[in-house]
DNA sequence: AGTGCGACCCGAACGC
DNA sequence: TGCGTTCGGGTCGCAC
């Protein structure tokens, strides 16, 4: 299930392999996955671009070309996959990308919930879908007093505020309930409700989860893979999340699950108040 | 502007 | 080789 950390796994993976090479024909077989432009134009622009680097910005790859940047949304369970030209095609390879040597990416999807946008360079900050994103959890800005001005008016769950990417960006379902549990904050406690303690230990633990995952290659709760097909180890290391019924490993009282903004919220009753 | 929610997908898990 | 239903995950679009 990729977020954050699983996105950077799939970027480091792919950066040694395809950068220098050229694309010189792409077959979209599903093209509800081309959200801008069409696939038409889409086809058009792409074809003998050169891949030059791969970047993220929150859960968006960038694989920045010649003169457009590819951006790719893997949502839950997109994959990317280098192989032979002749190789057969998978149950759920939507879009391929031929290469200048003899070689395919694949972008393999099961959902096909992921989504890409190709974007002139010089608009990509400045346009969908990157335009509205907030701070990454590693930045310098990210502060108390940046999180204070954001959450003032915010009436909704804290649990719900943490997935908005225009504020931080990367945390997922998974990481929010982790970052709670951690923070021993209640998940349905009013955003604006909380306190200038609590808002330093949500970018603590924020930075901490995040971090960590990152080192570990992230979070496998289903099949998800990277492009070279490492498991990530964070799953190990989850404390709440997927953990209904079993005991809060800081005071053995059951872990519950409730839904928050239609959401599964995973939490300690006795240790998140 | 802030909020809530259905839609998008389909394999796995569940209920009977 | 049972079959129908529910669930989950991130983001968008739309209604209020």
């Amino acid at each position: 299930m990729p977020e954050l950390p699983e996105v950077e796994t799939v970027k480091e993976t792919l950066k040694g392999k395809i950068i220098g090479k050229t694309i010189i024909d792409v077959k979209i077989n599903y093209d509800k996955i081309i959200k801008y432009p069409n696939f038409i134009e889409f086809k058009t622009q792409i074809i003998k671009q050169t891949f030059l680097d791969i970047k993220r910005r929150g859960k968006w790859l960038m694989f920045e070309l010649n003169d457009y940047y590819l951006l790719s949304h893997l949502r839950m369970e997109g994959k990317y996959n280098l192989k032979e030209v002749k190789t057969k095609l998978d149950k759920h390879d939507h879009i391929i990308f031929k290469l200048d040597n003899n070689q395919v990416l694949k972008y393999n999807d099961l959902r096909k919930f992921g989504r890409m946008h190709l974007i002139k360079k010089e608009e990509v900050f400045i346009k969908e879908p990157l335009k509205d994103l907030g701070l990454e959890p590693n930045d310098k800005q990210l502060t108390v007093e940046y999180l204070k001005k954001k959450y003032k008016n915010k009436r909704i769950p804290i649990k719900t505020t943490l997935l908005d990417q225009t504020i931080i960006v990367g945390i997922g379902n998974i990481y929010a309930n982790e970052i709670l549990f951690l923070s021993k904050i209640n998940p349905l406690k009013p955003t604006k409700e909380l306190t200038e303690q609590e808002i330093q230990l949500i970018i603590n633990n924020t930075k901490k989860v995040l971090t960590e995952a990152i080192k570990k290659g992230g979070t496998t709760i289903k099949s998800y893979t990277s492009s070279e097909g490492i498991h990530g180890r964070f799953q190990q290391e989850l404390l709440v999340h997927g953990k209904e019924h079993e005991l809060c490993n800081r005071c053995n009282n059951p872990i519950i699950k409730i839904k928050v903004g239609g959401r599964g919220t995973y939490y300690c009753k006795k240790c998140q108040q």
